[in-house]
DNA sequence: GTGGTTGCAAACCCTTTGCACGGCA
DNA sequence: TGCCGTGCAAAGGGTTTGCAACCAC
């Protein structure tokens, strides 16, 4: 828990309860909907108001805690793990699994350094790969 | 008009007014949002209830005439353009281009082929390119 | 003729907002 | 203590749904 006070310190965010319990329900959680925190947190602990879900939702995206990911089924879902990373989609399911591949993302940055998009600046590209998990 | 009309007939789609110019409405704005298409309408044409857009996208989507994209920015859009493609998403707009890429697809394809993720089978790659377009 | 399609309005769901109270620094 | 964070409930905005009327085939 102290390196969740940590990483909260290091944002220069003030440290409370509701703040430590949903950062740790994001590391917790693989990519979850702000519903899915909302039940982890009541069922652990006390009650959470969902505005204040939301709310802190949005302060940890502002300095850069989490990131928000979209999926093709609407619902927004977080994402603690900061690093550039790709995600594998089910087609069938609304699973999501992290793809961490800094080979891939050395060739893509040399590709589009070489193919000189000159109208566009790139800041981060991530790769969405729908497709089935085998079972 | 009339290759609209072979696009729903192919489909086995009944042919009426409003899906015809729901999908002509699709070609003639990029990445519209299903507001966006309403507005065109309703401009252009004489009314459209919303609910009707939205059920007739549905079905687009269902017999693979349109697809959804989303965004960062949590609204659903939607693309006639079917053939595999990637999107450039501006960080400090709503704007979206696509961006076609044969010989980047190919690599791709060939990385993975390569790669052997040997739990998940791939249908499906799009890149989600982030940042800035120059002025 | 008849099953699929449309219009309309209400319902839904997720998310945001405003404000008073409460608690961290 | 002062200000930021929280709870609550209401509002907001996009999307879905149910049903009667309508129309393409």
């Amino acid at each position: 828990m102290d390196e969740i006070k940590n990483k909260l310190f290091e944002k220069g965010l003030k440290i409370t309860p509701q703040r430590l319990i949903i950062l740790e329900a994001i590391y917790n959680i693989s990519h979850p909907t702000a519903d899915d925190l909302i039940k982890y947190i009541r069922k652990k602990h006390s009650n959470i108001a969902i505005g204040t879900v939301y709310k802190v939702l949005e302060k940890f995206i502002e300095v850069g805690l989490i990131k928000k990911i979209t999926t093709e089924k609407d619902i927004v879902r977080y994402d603690g793990y900061m690093n550039n990373h790709h995600h594998f989609y089910s087609s069938d399911s609304t699973v999501i699994k992290d793809y961490i591949d800094e080979d891939l993302d050395k060739i893509l940055e040399e590709y589009f350094k070489n193919k000189r998009i000159n109208n566009f600046n790139i800041e981060e590209i991530t790769l969405q790969i729908k497709g089935k998990f085998k079972k």
